[in-house]
RNA sequence: CGGGGCGUAGCUUAGCCCGGUAGAGCGCCUGCUUCGGGAGCAGGAGGUCGCAGGUUCAAAUCCUGUCGCCCCGACCA
């Protein structure tokens, strides 16, 4: 037996542990080209469930899915000036095609407004055009000099909504809205608490007005851009022509909105609930909820036991008490050759949030034998009734994972910090999130950074004070 | 782009200082015995020691160059 079986922990060093923790549970491998990465079955089964989720929430308020190309003409990026200079130094551009150097570079697109704002100046004219509310799901690239798995690569996945409204105020809500998804999202289904808030004037967007966010604390005390919903005013629209006839007649620009979430929010995941014995998913993105092992002594015994499982997997499948369209998802882990305690390392790695055992005793007391991921605790389930009592487990799971990581958050937040000396001393401790005046100052903001590496994460939305 | 580390079997690595038959653990294959928390025994497959030069009778080991990767920092969804 050796050592390499355990992983680093995350007391001895957590971005040790992330890594090995990313690979190890299989989400994710590096690919042969630098910085960027496949990501595998298991972590595409959660960025599905993801995409699922949020896809729903940005139909149900009225958005629809479109697709734009990759390559957006070298030309586009440097009509708004601010977009051009933040996006600049990270572009991957294309300069020859079919054996031939391009009359124009194509930038292999970072983010997508500057194409899509030109498009939308070609189908609006009147304000009965507006709003335009499209969302993508797509992949970008952007020129990172530092990589780290789902975090930071050169390519990502991710959707971009890119709306167009008549007003500002609307441009606004839709902006405040989509904050509201992404922060229902990650509480409900990622079972990860966020602050809402706006960002300072230095962390805003390229091109953006106002740029909003979620913001997460991760497990070493670190925040973790989630999301962010930019209230784009008429940068972009004037960058682009993006004009139509008012009701009175006159000619104005439109106000747009973009936001997004990425893959980046699997890493999240990860850094959320993860352990020293591996990844745990919210039962809610979980692409298997339920593992179950079926154990026999003797060979003989194997095919019986094998049968009992797919019978309590069946009976869990065809149960429909979450609804027809949400059943519970089920995988027999019925292989041959593999002790039951390795398999339930295995499983534990990957974060199956729910374990249940299933062996000749339990046949005899019409039992099976449950055991919590998030907290390991393991009771016997009574047979009959079993589905509803496995949902009801897993709906506790999902619950009990957002608020141990709330009280994790708050444990690691100080609130009302007046003194600089105090604050100095947090970040020179174990850090954590401080609640702190500013004036507003962005010298101020960059001589904090300077001498204390402390940036302001999210000027938070008063419920969070 | 700066700093640090590392390239030896699928993975983790020993060997390098002091040149002389390339080793181990895990994983993989076969068989038997096992099976309620990482199984045991027996047999087996798998290596141009990152790449290119050089020194030498002889290079994983010494020298020069080169490529790549990881980690830390500046920059960032």
């Amino acid at each position: 037996m050796s050592d390499d079986k355990k992983l680093t922990t995350r007391a001895d060093d957590f971005s040790a542990w992330y890594n090995e923790v990313v690979l190890r549970s299989e989400l994710a491998d590096y690919s042969p080209v630098k910085g960027s990465m496949v990501i595998r079955p298991n972590g595409y089964g959660i960025w599905e469930r993801m995409q699922r989720a949020l896809d729903d929430m940005f139909k149900a308020s009225g958005h629809v899915n479109a697709y734009f190309p990759l390559f957006i003409p070298q030309s586009f990026i440097a009509k708004e000036a601010k977009h051009v200079e933040g996006f600049a130094p990270e572009l991957a551009i294309v300069t020859h095609g079919g054996g031939k150097e391009l009359e124009e570079p194509l930038v292999v697109r970072p983010t997508s407004e500057t194409i899509i704002y030109h498009m939308y100046a070609k189908w609006v004219q009147s304000y009965r055009d507006l709003p335009i509310l499209i969302n993508q799901w797509a992949n970008v690239v952007r020129w990172e000099m530092r990589t780290r798995l789902f975090l930071r690569t050169l390519e990502f996945l991710w959707q971009e909504g890119h709306t167009a409204h008549a007003t500002h105020d609307e441009a606004e809500a839709e902006a405040i809205t989509i904050l509201g998804i992404y922060r229902k999202f990650a509480e409900e289904w990622m079972a990860m608490p966020v602050l809402t808030g706006l960002k300072s004037d230095n962390e805003r967007f390229a091109g953006a007005l106002r740029t909003y966010c979620i913001e997460a604390m991760m497990q070493d005390r670190k925040a973790l851009q989630a999301g962010t919903s930019h209230n784009l005013g008429q940068n972009f629209s004037k960058a682009f022509d993006l004009k139509f006839q008012t009701e009175t007649g006159t000619e104005e620009f439109a106000w747009n909105t973009s936001w997004g979430v990425s893959t980046r929010m699997v890493g999240g995941l990860v850094m959320t609930h993860g352990d020293d014995s591996g990844i745990v998913t919210p039962p809610r993105l979980a692409p298997i909820e339920v593992v179950i092992v079926p154990i026999w002594k003797t060979n003989d015994d194997r095919a019986g036991m094998v049968e009992a499982a797919m019978k309590l997997k069946a009976e869990l499948t065809d149960w429909t008490g979450r609804g027809e369209s949400d059943r519970l998802r089920v995988h027999v882990d019925a292989r041959d050759g593999i002790r039951s305690g390795a398999k339930y390392y295995e499983w534990e790695m990957r974060g199956v949030p729910l374990r249940l055992e299933l062996g000749a005793k339990d046949l005899e007391k019409q039992s099976v034998f449950s055991a919590r991921r998030d907290t390991r605790v393991k009771a016997p389930i009574p047979r009959a009734g079993a589905p509803a009592a496995v949902a009801d487990l897993l709906k506790t799971i999902q619950s009990d994972l957002f608020a141990a990581a709330l009280a994790r958050r708050e444990a690691a937040t100080i609130r009302g910090v007046t003194e600089y000396g105090q604050f100095k001393e947090i970040m020179a401790g174990d850090g954590g999130f401080v609640y702190a005046g500013w004036n507003g100052d962005p010298a101020v903001e960059a001589r904090v950074k300077e001498e204390t590496k402390a940036t302001i994460r999210v000027i938070p939305d008063a419920e969070f004070r």
